[in-house]
DNA sequence: AATGAATGAGGGTTCATTCAT
DNA sequence: CATGAATGAACCCTCATTCAT
């Protein structure tokens, strides 16, 4: 199946029909054989992007590992993930731009689900086995441990993000993979315990 | 001075020229008078941002303070800062898109410098202080802090984020400031000691 | 043979190739086997056309009938084969459009001409049998009767004119086909004695 | 106020934009602010038809007249209608095609109902007057009388009725007038009567 | 011979930019 | 100066036609 990837890659608004389509080596109309419209072949973006990402998230959630384990593997696959999709990272930002708000709502919600669910179901697990504070607040630290994975995944993938993480961390940043995710790891595990 | 206000709050791809005029109250001729291009108007509204941002910047570093009460007064300067101008807020991620990302690069590098050095001398202050442990990475804690100062500045300001705000913490959860400033800054201040 | 009827059902301009293929049940490339171009195709339909009114025609013109006989069975005739190939009818308001005039004169007066010719003879005839006064203009007589027959024809066939019929005589004028062919037949007898 | 005259000479099919906007002597940007879309350029012209046939109608209903006198008017105002904006009539036909009945419907019914009430009318005058005979189906006398009216318009504003008429009345009968108009109205005298 | 996926020129429409007033 | 009508390049999309299978 051919998939629109510069929709991804440049932008809802910068990519144009032949852009996409000479890139994705066919022609217009092959393109449009394939999707009704240009939002269609976004929304087909969003959806492998949907896809790709629960794939994801299966491969943390190992019932046995504690929290921190967890934690520790979310980041690294993250990072994984961002270097392999990084056009379907983009998405994220094309989506939460004014621009495709409406169209992006009702399918950003079922993304956003899957991964609060995932969350509050290990914190919550934490909490019964002890391995973080009773009074911890569930919602928050999910909506905490998230506001950082979208900004790790987007450090990986975004040119402008990828330029502010070096402009934080060193020009190689990015390559020491290491210790940004133990060094992220490190803070979360301090701030839940 | 008049401002093309429209297109940070509707983005540069969905804010057009005469929308911008209209909204702005004046004739698109004039428009061009002081702008030679639509990008131009893009980059002033960014350089507006960047002024009013710098200021929110000066507000935060008293010198007394520890700094967890700095970072306190970081959380709530932020969300007043993005309650009063969504639109500048908005710009970020116009400008984290790929479409505005050669733009966006020079500008955005001063912008960050500003946050990268005000973080760093907050940290290197509070490690002298004793107020952090000894052996804080703090180019690590600058990129953390910033990702979610930036994360908590878009759930009040870009309509996406706001949603999965309520997505995470309830519908009513943005009226509920202390609720999230606080419990981020208790998090951020267990991470760092 | 395959005839591609869409094309005179919808309209040149309306039909396409892939609907005209699918309806008639064949592919795209077969219907390019039979007709070189989608011009050939209409030409074609037309030429069917052709071939069922001269057809028409011929059952029209006994020898034998008075003039008024024939007229009504003209009449009646003309609702028949309305109402059998309405599509055929229709191909009449686009031929006459001036969007395929160019491709339509030559067809159209060879088509025009048998009419004339039958019209003509019938009047050539009635006059020597003393059935319509003597100075009747013989070429107006056709031209008018021509006139009466092409608007009755398409009362019967053309969505809009079966709206104008309806408009003229009332919601279910056109199942009362004996009020319209007689009354037409009394108006024109009257006109030519 | 610039009209698009192209879509109703040409037809709707056959004038593209570029073409409209050309021969109007303007932009294609300047055409789409005097017309939402296409579609309105047409109807514009149909509403254009409209006023022009109503006026033509308004001449033509002298109330002291006999009916034949109107009648005479009617055939002689439709000739001169026809030749001076023989664009307009050619909007009937296309209005009559399949490809445009769904936009027409409405419109069209505006246009036929005033002749029809005006039809009605003179006719029904007529009867009390004694002019017309007592038993004469007032509908269908108008449907009738309408369908030549139409032909004639016709006659002489299409490409393809203008060769027609040719055909029936010889190659230079359009400038003889007074044969076509009087000989028409004789014969719907004489059947009236 | 029959198919229908692929092509790409051409259509309707938008909007950043200009310039006569 | 200020205006906003005018421009036309560039957009998204359609569909007549071709040709490898």
């Amino acid at each position: 199946m051919i998939l629109p990837f510069p929709i991804a890659e440049l932008g809802y608004g910068a990519a144009n029909i032949n852009v996409i389509a000479q890139k994705a080596g066919i022609s217009v109309g092959s393109l449009y054989s394939y999707f009704d419209s240009k939002e269609d072949m976004f929304l087909a973006m969003v959806e492998k992007g949907m896809a790709v990402l629960n794939q994801v998230l299966e491969d943390i959630r190992y019932k046995e590992d504690t929290v921190f384990e967890v934690i520790d593997r979310l980041f690294h696959m993250t990072v994984v993930y961002a270097k392999k999709h990084p056009d379907l990272c983009k998405l994220y930002l094309n989506l939460s731009t004014e621009q495709l708000a409406p169209m992006a709502k009702r399918l950003s919600e079922k993304m956003e689900v899957s991964f609060i669910h995932v969350y509050t179901e290990i914190f919550e697990r934490a909490k019964e086995k002890g391995e973080v504070r009773k009074d911890l607040d569930v919602p928050l630290a999910a909506y905490y441990l998230d506001n950082l994975v979208i900004s790790l995944q987007l450090s990986y993938a975004s040119t402008y993000y990828k330029a502010r993480l070096a402009n934080y961390l060193g020009e190689d940043a990015m390559e020491d993979e290491e210790r940004i995710c133990n060094g992220l790891r490190q803070l979360v595990e301090r701030s839940f315990r």
